[in-house]
DNA sequence: AGCAAGTTGGTTAGTGTTTACTAACTTTTT
DNA sequence: AAAAAGTTAGTAAACACTAACCAACTTGCT
């Protein structure tokens, strides 16, 4: 699990190219391109091309790693902690969007302008749907005030998505529907007044 | 944004062949083959590949969408509706698995093999951290432990990939630091005890 | 009613491009 | 002398898509 330098610098024109253009760019053609060498001189230092991608991924993960072990080892609280985690967070994907690109599909269709609308106007209308919704509940009083309807709305969306994506990652084989309501219930405790 | 018959099985046949093996499952090869005529015959009912994607995620946010407006249409208050609102969704989504095929690109991996384990790896691993963390927050009684650590770290975790998508979809322009710091205080104010 | 003409929806066969990857050879480094 | 790291030239497979042709319905005219 170790790396050349050679290594570490197709990795990291491979970020590059995935950052520019979506996953679809990375391809042995543009990362020779970048890398200002022939295609064949990858073959030299990855097996072959999941290999690079798998670097990619590896390697980041240890640099989050190693920053993350810095917070759970420091002094703090766990809220504290948790604080840090997030902020670390952050400032690591804001310096390598291509990480966020790996990571959302809706990025597949970043470039094929077409789509990438159809998916931008889609979540946008959900999202407003949610926020009007809790304003409402906020005018009735029955939603807390204390937080803004889109910071509330980001919760419930981002709820969603994790169960989705757990449900998924288990190979569609949890309960889904259990889940769903589950988070419904920490949802309905955070948000009563 | 009307479909004939023809183009409703198409986006059917689409929709199967994503939620067998993902996205690049979906090709115009494939795609005829399910649909038992010619690759050609295909082209007779949409113009080009995109469109039938297009028209696949057109198709059902016009179903959700129907769903959704139910719900906002009756007189139940904001609260039962937002329950509502998610269990529609998940009882959709559960319903079509391809269409989380499409949002998440963790999709992208699914059916490489070695690919799709580093990224379950990485989410879990990452999962684990934030309850442990939690966890030791109820212990040392800085966080409420009315709400299981599973259920919050799902709240924390879907807070930062949500505010992470409106950063790209933003195309990366809005502040993410700020973004990040105001999702933390709204969870510090949700956890606090 | 009968029928030519056109439309619709299918076929076979094929094209050009892009893809990841390889064979065989050469240069550079150790 | 040998290993490591590059080169040129090429391959086979997959891809979205097209040209040209054909059969079965509609449609409108006499």
């Amino acid at each position: 699990m170790t790396f050349t330098k050679r290594q570490i610098e197709i990795i990291d024109a491979s970020k590059d190219l995935i950052g520019e253009k979506g996953v679809q760019n990375l391809t042995i053609k543009n990362l020779a391109k970048k890398m200002s060498f022939s295609e064949p001189a990858l073959y030299r230092h990855f097996k072959n091309k999941t290999q690079i991608l798998k670097g990619l991924l590896l390697f980041h993960r240890e640099a989050i790693k190693n920053g993350i072990f810095k917070i759970l080892d420091s002094d703090k609280n766990a809220l504290e902690k948790i604080e840090a985690v997030l902020k670390f967070k952050f400032a690591h994907v804001e310096k390598n969007p291509a990480l966020v690109m790996v990571i959302f599909s809706e990025t597949s269709f970043q470039y094929c302008s077409v789509l990438s609308k159809v998916v931008r106007k889609i979540l946008d209308q959900r999202k407003k749907k949610i926020i009007s919704l809790i304003e409402s509940g906020q005018n009735e009083c029955s939603i807390r005030s204390d937080i803004n309807s889109q910071q509330l709305a980001t919760i419930v969306l981002g709820g969603i998505r994790t169960t989705i994506l757990s449900w998924k990652l288990s190979g569609f084989e949890s309960d889904l529907k259990a889940e769903g309501k589950k988070l419904w219930e920490t949802l309905e405790i955070l948000f009563k007044k």
